[in-house]
DNA sequence: TGGTTTTCCGGTAACGGTTGCGTAAATAAA
DNA sequence: TTTATTTACGCAACCGTTACCGGAAAACCA
């Protein structure tokens, strides 16, 4: 099976016309009489003609539309996030089309080469196996706008979009500490993202202010970015295993699927939060209010995330030519204290702070 | 900003060459020579060439990528679904572009004739405003291949793939009615989807079934298909505010959302599960197995779903022509009976069937 | 009647790429 | 030397659309 639409020219032979006549009727151009306006217009109606927006791309070097890179929507944070872009172009009128990348390079590239020449910008977060960035810079230099949101990537300076994981994980950490924790431990996503390292930065800075030696055993990076519930398990089987006196009680988590995964992890080996390790991770994801014992988590705003970055974009579609400043920027994650990590005050049940989201 | 790609005809220029000659060149033709061969292949690499896709398209009349009709990704089961379909297109070398349609019939509208000169083929979920579906009809008659997934439209035969929602409401309500429940309410998403009705119609059936006289009262729609809380908070007020001897003593709800913020209200006013109200759920959420009390669901198989899905697609992009017969896969989703519906043997609190993720 | 303007429409080029065909020069064969 | 063949490249058409240009016929004016 193939699509086989309707052309202008087709209808210019059924109508006896020649092809411009048949285009200018369709735009109402005063060139054309009433008569035969009517009769083209007719006869497309009756074909249900749709101009082929290939050939106008083509043509006009426009497509009105803009392309969303993602690592993996089977996420709620991205999913926010997207949801947070979209409103912003559909009432510009651009269509927005969206490929995943599943953390894989290779896709990466194939992805943003596909879109490059489908869409007039790009919306992008890295994908946690991407090293090597040199196509995007390509073109970027050849005037493709760009704009990075989550995770970025320092070697192209153009507009982003990102939380301020290091003081949201400075936060928890922080808040850890309080809690009377003085092993606190460390599982981020991929070594390689900025976002995971932005989040060590703060949790070994809180560590640190709190007069804490860290020990490397307690830092632990997922190969994979912890797509699947194995990495976290590997990991956290090696901080539980620690002696005693060496083994964490608490614990940090540095992306929504991790988090997520550890907290699966501890309920099914029956280790109590926040008894035996109190834990906090960042999560965007529904339902960590209801969870037994509910989650403490950093929970970025998602939405505004895609909305910022959207705008960003908008500005460098309008600007004539690639602007001398670039902007990054911050917003702060809110930090969402629960059960799981509240060892003091457990008379006072209370959350600290909650968010009902919708 | 606006993106220049190199184009052939530039590099000829700079070359002292002819359009066809570096064309031929790149495609390694034995019509040219060697020398001219690196030549070209050098200088092509050294401006990043990339044959324009839109322009092969215009010529080819083929795509190479397909295109997925999504309602909102913000939802585990879709996004399961994709990347269930995602795997087989790539292997098999098309892109995949996604786009949402918000429950919206207009931008659904828009969003499959943005796909329609884009993809090769098209994966559509109906959107729950969707009424009129006479522009899919035609695009479907002008030879484009469409397969349906989850939420069907009748009107339009072509292969589908969708869970057996009859059997899983059926069981569901069976199972309600197993645990002592003898008003067991019904909690839909938009009256117009497939899946709604379906799963409407099996738990009708049980009710009969069981012998119970069915109070009009238990049964509600939601206007937007409840994707905001508040639709729920409505339904459920109207169902708990019944005089004791109606009130429902079991709950159905027929959609992801719609379970989750159900149990969310429950949850929010102290209604006790199951003692209360005994709730089961169509649900693919994750972490339904930690919250307290856990979460009894209909959880379908998302990603088979997806893989089903993307196989008849691809048979139909490889056919000749329409084919004569069309299939539909019923795919039976997983009854998962947890704390929430369990008013029996409370004792045993061990779940039926606990099917891990991952 | 002859010239000018208006009305209405068609041909053609261009967007970027591939491909069939034509062709000049170089080489080989006679 | 003449002819045939090969080599190596350019021209032009095509995909669907729009924009510029040009032109026939009708209408207008003198």
């Amino acid at each position: 099976m193939k699509f086989e639409p309707v052309t202008i020219k087709q209808m210019a032979r059924d109508l006896n016309l020649g092809i411009s006549t048949v285009s200018r009727a369709l735009h109402d151009s005063h060139e054309i009489s009433e008569e035969t306006k009517k009769r083209v217009v007719a006869y497309a109606k009756k074909l249900n003609y749709i101009p082929n927006p290939i050939a106008l791309s083509l043509r006009e070097k426009r497509n009105k539309s803009i392309g969303i890179v993602i690592s993996q929507f089977n996420n709620p944070f991205c999913s926010q996030v997207v949801h947070g872009m979209e409103s912003s172009f559909y009432s510009q009128g651009y269509q927005v089309s969206i490929v995943q990348t599943d953390e894989s390079a290779e896709k990466e590239m194939k992805a943003i080469q596909y879109l490059s020449f489908r869409v007039d910008g790009l919306l992008v977060s890295i994908s946690s196996e991407t090293k090597n960035i040199d196509h995007l810079k390509d073109l970027y230099e050849k005037g493709m706008p760009i704009v990075f949101y989550d995770r970025i990537c320092a070697d192209l300076q153009t507009h982003m979009t990102i939380s301020d994981n290091y003081r949201g994980a400075y936060e928890a950490t922080r808040h850890l500490l309080d809690q009377g924790c003085r092993r606190v431990a460390f599982v981020g996503g991929a070594v390689t993202q900025s976002i995971v390292q932005e989040r060590k930065a703060g949790y070994l800075q809180a560590l640190e202010d709190g007069g804490i030696n860290v020990d490397p055993k307690w830092i632990h990076y997922l190969p994979k970015g912890g797509v699947h519930y194995v990495e976290t398990e590997v990991a956290m089987d090696r901080l539980m295993r620690l002696p005693k006196n060496k083994r964490p009680d608490g614990l940090l988590t540095a992306w929504d699927k991790v988090t997520a995964d550890a907290y699966r992890y501890l309920r099914r080996h029956d280790i109590s939060m926040p008894g035996e390790l109190a834990l906090i991770g960042f999560s965007n994801f529904p339902l960590t209010d209801f969870v037994s014992p509910s989650l403490s988590v950093v929970q970025q705003q998602s939405e505004k995330l895609g909305e910022v970055a959207a705008g960003q974009l908008l500005s460098l579609l309008q600007s004539k030519r690639k602007p001398a400043k670039f902007h990054t920027e911050v917003l702060m994650p809110e930090i969402i204290i629960r059960e799981s990590s509240s060892k003091l005050s457990s008379g006072e049940k209370e959350p600290l702070k909650v968010k009902n989201k919708d």
